[in-house]
Order: structure tokens, then C-alpha cells, then sequence
RNA sequence: GGCCCCAUCGUCUAGCGGUCUAGGACAUUUGGUUCUCAUCCAAAAGAUCCCCGGUUCGAAUCCGGGUGGGGUCACCA
């Protein structure tokens, strides 16, 4: 099997994309499976957009959620640089050779030119294209600009009645007109060359031979191609995702999604969770495996079960796999593995009591969607309560609900703080006096909790302990004596 | 608008000419367990397989057209 080399080319543009984490994951199965290598370039040519930390965190978010490489990125490799600024002089090297053989051009219109020319071609009806004014410019004129040192750019000279297509590893074969492509820029007037330049002699001389990547990229693809031409060089395999999309189907976007990898982790989502999430976007298991591992994805993924539709990011779906990952966590590694993913998260507060902890997390770990809902789940085992009068009286009057509460009180005062000595005193009483159940439990959980939906009361009260929880039955009864006079 | 891509339950998807009265998962609803919630278990509901033609004995699956959605048309990637 041919040793396939893959790559993601992010731009330090903002924050770390989970669509790059998406993509990361097929190119890197794609050059495991075959022995290959899974390169990761920076493609930092836009001056204007780039943002400074933009690339060490494409880094952490990968790394979060496991995603290896093996070329590039921090780690270097054969193919060095791979930060596309400090490739400068290859592509200008590579342009000239360009300009020597006929398949570009120079080309000395203004930014300020070219924009009068689109709204005139608008104005006239026409769709707005380069219209080719330097493209057979006399040589003349044209070193006599150059020797004067004015701004230009280099465009690509693309052949005129031409098809250009190629087989598309997700999508079969898929054909252009070349006419109706323009003349690209290769060479921006700053010296710096525009993405389709760079990516081509990137990916050439880094010997990339798959390149799998958005659908996005997929009408820029016939220009690659031809630039692969001009050069004289075996373009690669191509093979285009879909895109992933926000609930309206609109590619998705920063504002109508979160598409932060590393807000993820803020939000309390385990990293094998939004892998498995994001692996079945576009893509099924041949087992129809709902739940498996990223190691085993890399063992089994193949671009011929990617789908050809734009996936909906679904956080309903997301969630499920947290809590499931969650509860699959604690029976394989138990509660202390929990426990210290909090800690290391920043979910568990400074004065939270920790030698309760465990203890806690064994009551709410199955109802955790998040490492985030710790907090909710638990302030009540440490934290003051409010309760709301009208939830106690809710289902009984002020005299019994006083009754019971006192009742409960004398029942528990005297007992060894168990949670079997507290089931039985309760039980007991209630039995005893033959309370409603459900009314007298969820008053008593209110009394106690503040909410009406908690772990099972008896060993929540066992976790907050004697005196607290004798306390808080006593402002309860304080509570109802307040209400019943009002 | 031109060009290109795409089209199965609300969502993620299985399906690659007959085994499909279309299967699974999430979400939803109901029942069971239970002191509530959650977990767990069981069940239900949910898709004219976008529409119309064609090919075929036979189409969700192949072909054509339509419609719808998406992407792209920058000195951004």
C-alpha cells in the first residue's frame, strides 16, 4: 500500500475550528492506515488576519482532544519550515519560474482600478471577473513598469477552452470550464503569495498525497490542478468533505455555533466525547458503532463511508455522549478518576469540602451532561440552601408540614449518622404516622436541599451530615411558622 | 446571478436493483424500577426514501429533468 502523506493547513486566524479538529481526524486515519505521515502547516500568508495566538491554540485543542501529527506544527520535520511566511522566498522563486514559462503574468492594476472595473461589469449586467487587461500586455510596457518599481501582482495565465476535472476521492469525477475561471492571483503586491500558490508548492514539495479537505475548497480545486500543470508536477489525490453546518444548513459559523474546540473543554465536554460526537458526523462505522474510541476510528475510518451531505452539528446529540462518556468513566475508572478531571478542569470550587468528594460525586455523577453541572448538582451539600416556603406547603397544611418536620427532627437526633440508620428513622416515622410518601419525601427534600429534584434524600443527608441537616429542619419549621402567620 | 456540490424520520445515519410494509442512535412520548430527578430496562410515535419522468420483471438504490438546500465567484484562507 502507497504511503499516503496527509495534511490540515490552518490559518492562525482566531480560535482552533472544530472543523479543523474534524478534518484533522480523517487525514490523520488516511495516513496511519497506510503507514504514512500527517502533516500539520500553518498557513499565515494573510498579514491581515492573522492573530498571534491563534496558532499555539489550534495546538492545545488538538492536543486536548488527542489528536496526534507527525510532521510539523512544534515539531518540525524533513519538509522545514512549515509556517508558510517563512516560505517566502520558495514562492517567489517559484513564481518567476512561472513568469519565465509562460503561465503568469504580471499584472499592474490598483485594488482601487479593479474595484471600478467589477461595478462597471455590475452596472453593465455582466458578472464581475478580472477581464484580463495585463494578460497579453506588451513586454515592453510591461519592463518598463517593473523597472520602475511599481506594485503588481502576478496573475496565472488559465488557458482558455479548457475542462478541467479530476476523480474526487468522495465525490467521483468533477469537471470546470476553464473559461470560466480568472486570472488568479499568485503573488500578492506585498511579496506574500496568495493561498493558491502556496498550497500548491506546498503541498508538492512537502510530497502530500492526499490532500482531503472542505467541500469549500472544491471550485479552487480546478485552479490547483492547473497550477500542478504550469509546474510540471503529478498533482495529488483530492478528495473534498462535506461541510459541516448550523441548524438553518448554513456552513457553520462563529455566530450561530460554537465552533471553538477549546470552549468545548470550558463547557465541561470530555474530549472522547466530542471525538465519537464528531467522527459520526459525515460518516458511519462499518459496524454501525455508535459508541467507539479515537483509536479505533483510526483503525476503521475510510473516505468511502464519508457522505457526500453537509452534517448538522447537533448538540443534543454531543450532550448524550458526555454523560454517557461521563457514567463510562466513573464504572471503568471510578469516581476518583471524576474527581480529579473536575479539579484539573477548575469545576470544583476553592472551599468545596473534599473529603466529601467522592462521596458526592457517587450521588450526581449520572445526572452530569457536563463536568459544568458539578456546580448545580452539589452547591446544596455545602452551600446555605434557600428554600421556598410555598414549595414545603405545597402538597400539605402548615400544621402538618410543622408536625412532620418536628417529627423528623426528634426521629434523627439521637441516631448514629448512617444512611441506613437514617432510612430506617424516616421510614419509620412515616410509616408510623402513615404519611403520604411522595408529599412527605419532597418536603422533606425541599426542607433539606432547597430543590425538588436531588439525589436520594437519605444518603444526601448522610453526605451533608447531623447538625447541618438538623439545622435546616430547623429553619424550615421557622420557615412554615412564618408563612402559616402571614 | 454564473459555476460547482448535494438531497432517507426533527437530528446523526444504515441502505450500494429484489431480503425495505426502510434498520439503528440522539431527541420526543409512554410504561417499569423508585422518595423526586437522573441512570437503567421496555415500548410507542416519527420518513409519500424532495418531485416528475425514464431504464428494468422489479428502484430509496441506475439515468434525465425539475425543485430545494449548500458552497464558491477577493491582492481571505
Amino acid at each position: 500500500m502507497q504511503e499516503k502523506r496527509t495534511r490540515i493547513a490552518p490559518s492562525p486566524t482566531g480560535i482552533a475550528h472544530i472543523g479543523t479538529a474534524w478534518q484533522a481526524l480523517f487525514n490523520l486515519a488516511l495516513a496511519r492506515q497506510s503507514g504514512g505521515q500527517f502533516v500539520i502547516r500553518i498557513e499565515d500568508t494573510d498579514r491581515k488576519r492573522f492573530v498571534p495566538e491563534a496558532e499555539a491554540l489550534i495546538y492545545e485543542g488538538l492536543a486536548w482532544l488527542g489528536i496526534p501529527y507527525d510532521e510539523g506544527g512544534v515539531k518540525g520535520g524533513p519538509f522545514e519550515p512549515y509556517h508558510q511566511s517563512d516560505r517566502l522566498d520558495i514562492y517567489q522563486e517559484y513564481a518567476q519560474k512561472l513568469i519565465d514559462n509562460g503561465w503568469a503574468y504580471y499584472c499592474f492594476a490598483t485594488p482601487e482600478e479593479l474595484e471600478q472595473m467589477r461595478k462597471d461589469q455590475i452596472a453593465r449586467g455582466e458578472l464581475p471577473r478580472y477581464d484580463g487587461r495585463w494578460r497579453d500586455a506588451d513586454p515592453a510596457e510591461v519592463k518598463k513598469r517593473l523597472d520602475n518599481g511599481d506594485k503588481h501582482v502576478i496573475r496565472l495565465k488559465v488557458p482558455k477552452g479548457r475542462v478541467i476535472g479530476w476523480h474526487d476521492l468522495i465525490r467521483g469525477d468533477v469537471e470546470f470550464q476553464s473559461d470560466l475561471i480568472d486570472d488568479q492571483i499568485l503573488m500578492k503586491s506585498d511579496g506574500f503569495p496568495t493561498y493558491h500558490l502556496a498550497v500548491v508548492i506546498d503541498d508538492h514539495l512537502m510530497q502530500i498525497t492526499h490532500v482531503l479537505r472542505g467541500e469549500e475548497w472544491i471550485s479552487s480545486t480546478p485552479k490547483h490542478l492547473l497550477l500542478y500543470e504550469a509546474f510540471g508536477w503529478e498533482p495529488p489525490e483530492f478528495a473534498h468533505m462535506p461541510l459541516i453546518r448550523n441548524t438553518d444548513k448554513s456552513k457553520i459559523s462563529k455566530r450561530k455555533n460554537d465552533v471553538s474546540i477549546l470552549s468545548y473543554r470550558e463547557k465541561g465536554y470530555l474530549p472522547e466525547a466530542v471525538i465519537n460526537f464528531i467522527a459520526l458526523l459525515g460518516w458511519s462505522h462499518p459496524e454501525g458503532k455508535e459508541v467507539f474510541s479515537l483509536e479505533e476510528f483510526l483503525q476503521v475510518a475510510s473516505l468511502d463511508r464519508v457522505q457526500k451531505t453537509g452534517p448538522i452539528f447537533d448538540v443534543e446529540r454531543l450532550n448524550w455522549y458526555n454523560g454517557y462518556y461521563i457514567r463510562k468513566m466513573v464504572e471503568e475508572k471510578g469516581l476518583a478518576e471524576l474527581g480529579r478531571k473536575l479539579m484539573a478542569y477548575g469545576f470544583v470550587d476553592f472551599d468545596f469540602p473534599m473529603d466529601v468528594l467522592e462521596e458526592v460525586l457517587a450521588l450526581v455523577y449520572e445526572r452530569m451532561v457536563t463536568l459544568a453541572d458539578f456546580a448545580e448538582l452539589t452547591d446544596f451539600f455545602w452551600h446555605e440552601v434557600e428554600v421556598d416556603p410555598k414549595l414545603l406547603l405545597k402538597k400539605a397544611d402548615a400544621t402538618l408540614v410543622k408536625m412532620q418536620l418536628s417529627l423528623t427532627k426528634a426521629f434523627l437526633e439521637t441516631i448514629a449518622w448512617k444512611t441506613e440508620n437514617i432510612e430506617q428513622a424516616i421510614r419509620g416515622l412515616c410509616e408510623q404516622k402513615e404519611y403520604k410518601k411522595s408529599q412527605y419525601f419532597m418536603m422533606l427534600r425541599v426542607a433539606i436541599t432547597g430543590k425538588t429534584a436531588t439525589p436520594p434524600l437519605f444518603e444526601t443527608m448522610a453526605v451533608i451530615g447531623h447538625d447541618e441537616v438538623l439545622a435546616r429542619i430547623n429553619k424550615a419549621i421557622k420557615l412554615v411558622e412564618g408563612a402559616d402567620a402571614s
